[in-house]
DNA sequence: GATATATATTTGGTATACCAACTAAAGGTC
DNA sequence: GACCTTTAGTTGGTATACCAAATATATATC
């Protein structure tokens, strides 16, 4: 043989349309492309330097996790999710991710559980920083991490699909500093459970914790009606 | 206005890659097409009298649902999970019900439960009939509609998707006697529970019901690999 | 001047055409 | 005869072209 398995580091092969699902996600998540936001698919493709098709092929994943929303003759829109549907999937999330504590404890290795508790380190360390994107990011991924310690890759992609979904909402909640003081409580409480190897606390307090976030939430959406209310 | 709202009873639209996704699924459910079959585009598509743009959208939605495998270069492939992969699917499903169950005891009306027991006791009439395939559909009709009761859109939609990845491995382990006589314990303290709005009874049911089935479908695929190494 | 109709434009939905990567078979060389 | 090379054919991936429905606009009529 003479150069076979070089594998040359182009990194030539991704389905376009999951690159552009990547993109489209992401602009979403950081508010680039807000909620309610029409996506027509000539203009965007010609932004993105991509034909339809594959833009189309990334639209419909994104559909099918629930980001955006397409209809008949209508440009695709960025999903912009009531307070009751937000509910509702808060419920299923608190749900994986009690099983993801419960997993967690039987799964977790030493070294993933240190990860872990650093990442709760450095949230208490930044709970009173004004800049909360830091804070925020750190959060998501200390319940990525802890998803992901399961092994369990279907858990992983759909809660993954979930925390999507829940981004903006959380991120609007993590503002609240209330909110960052309980979350810190929940938070050491699960890292405990998980140095004990504690399901049933683990567990318990995975599905508490999000489902308590609902109140905070509420809140939010309320404070965002009012100003709407008012700017027109 | 002259004959507006008429709304011509034609069903002109839904998309037709979601058709497609539809028809194609219910025939890997049905076993039409068996876990490792090809589905290569051109020809399926002919075969369909569509072209290969609505097919591949289609695909592309059972590909995010893990029911179709796609690579680059090889035709797309009906997925064929590993007990490893099943028993996965099956702890996030435990968990899906687990909630179900949960909300149910809140959500469901009375004729809801009406029908989840008339379903229970169809199911007791038919659980030594020799034609397993009708005991098999009602069981999951019996899941579904607690599921459907909860009114929870996003539970509703994930729960399914796990339920068509999870449909075929359930189908063989309901053939078995053992397994049917387990489920209809279980399923009637489910529905007790449910008369009673007793949380904890029916969610934990919920959730051992499935757990427990973990143990046949080892078995069934025990049976499969060595019915596998005598043929071939 | 208001309304209604016709037309032009823009949208998403679908079909077709083209391309690159992979596979396999055929042919040539040692 | 075995092995390497080359070429033809198949596959999925992408781009382009076409179509129908919906909408907005302009024009004609009352």
């Amino acid at each position: 043989m003479k150069n076979a398995t070089i594998d040359l580091p182009s990194l030539p092969r991704q389905r376009l349309g999951d690159q552009i699902a990547d993109v489209l996600r992401q602009q979403i998540l950081l508010g680039q492309l807000p909620p309610g936001k029409n996506i027509p698919e000539r203009e965007t493709a010609a932004a993105l330097g991509v034909s339809r098709t594959p833009l189309r092929e990334g639209l419909l994943t994104l559909e099918a996790e629930g980001l955006v929303e397409m209809s008949p003759s209508k440009s695709p829109v960025v999903a912009n999710p009531t307070f009751v549907e937000v509910s509702h999937l808060l419920l299923v999330q608190s749900a994986l991710e009690e099983l993801a504590g419960e997993c967690a404890c039987d799964e977790a290795t030493e070294d993933e559980i240190d990860k872990i508790e650093d990442m709760h380190k450095m949230m208490l360390a930044n709970v009173q920083e004004p800049d909360q994107i830091k804070f925020f990011q750190i959060d998501m991924a200390f319940h990525e991490a802890i998803v992901a310690s399961t092994k369990n890759p279907s858990l992983i992609k759909t809660h993954k699909q979930y925390h999507s979904r829940l981004w903006r909402v959380r991120f609007l909640s993590a503002r609240r500093r209330a909110a960052r003081d309980k979350a810190m409580i929940d938070h050491g409480r699960i890292v405990e459970g998980l140095r004990h190897r504690d399901k049933e606390q683990v567990s318990s307090e995975m599905r508490e914790h999000l489902r308590r976030a609902i109140d905070n939430i509420r809140i939010v959406f309320a404070e965002e009606e009012a100003s709407a209310a008012v700017n027109g």
